[in-house]
DNA sequence: CCTAAATATCCCTTTACAGGAATATTCACC
DNA sequence: GGTGAATATTCCTGTAAAGGGATATTTAGG
């Protein structure tokens, strides 16, 4: 899984400009106010979110138009998928594994 | 959405001790070898990913045996869940958004 | 008890990155 | 062409976090 989609996600101004920007497109000043944020903070983050693929920006006059990128989602989806099983199926190998370290055991025993 | 469990993951390191521990559970000194980390590296991130919630040890011997926690990975999975309309239905709002830029713009007009 | 294996912790150094403040750039409009 | 609004960029500083190395801790086994 692309870890610069984690890291740009794991910064919490970053995930909120993410979550403001699922309801609608926004420019950048009004993710400033909206966050409180400083507008030189907020136009860095949005490179960096922009950076990871999270967002695109459309130049609309002097403002930008920042909306959310579907592809880093679907990723995301799918790499989830792998690990659905774990709570969708019984999923628990852990007694599995420890009679394995067992029979590891047995095996120095020769 | 937890920004922890995303910082967590943002570190490449990590990420792959979980794509690893998604096979089934390995003691720390099992991680450290398939990842070519040296022991201490691999008990820190093991102890960021415990922290996040990630992943479980238990003592068994001299050794942990570590394997993933299913609910961070609901909880991703419950966060995506809003934005999969943007995949899954029609979704570009942005042709709506220019047209509410434009009316604010009339506004200002008088 | 003593030793070796598995693991955790500590200290140190380096680096990445976030915020603040100032400045540069771009554009619409008069 | 000059002005102000929207945005980007630059420089600086502080801090968090990763890696390296050494050491502490726990446990089984002789």
């Amino acid at each position: 899984m692309n870890t610069n989609v984690m890291s740009a996600l794991a910064e919490p101004n970053r995930m909120q400009i993410v979550e403001l920007l699922r309801e609608n497109p926004l420019t950048v000043g009004e993710i400033a106010d909206s966050l409180q944020l400083r507008q030189p903070q907020a136009s860095k983050h949005l490179r960096v979110l922009s950076e990871a693929g999270l967002i695109e920006v459309q130049a609309v006059a002097n403002r930008r138009i920042c909306k959310l990128r579907p592809d880093p989602f679907k990723e995301l989806d799918t790499w989830l998928e792998s690990y659905r099983h774990m709570w969708e199926e019984r999923y628990d190998r852990l007694d599995d594994y420890l009679l394995e370290l067992q029979s590891q055991e047995l095996d120095k025993e020769k």
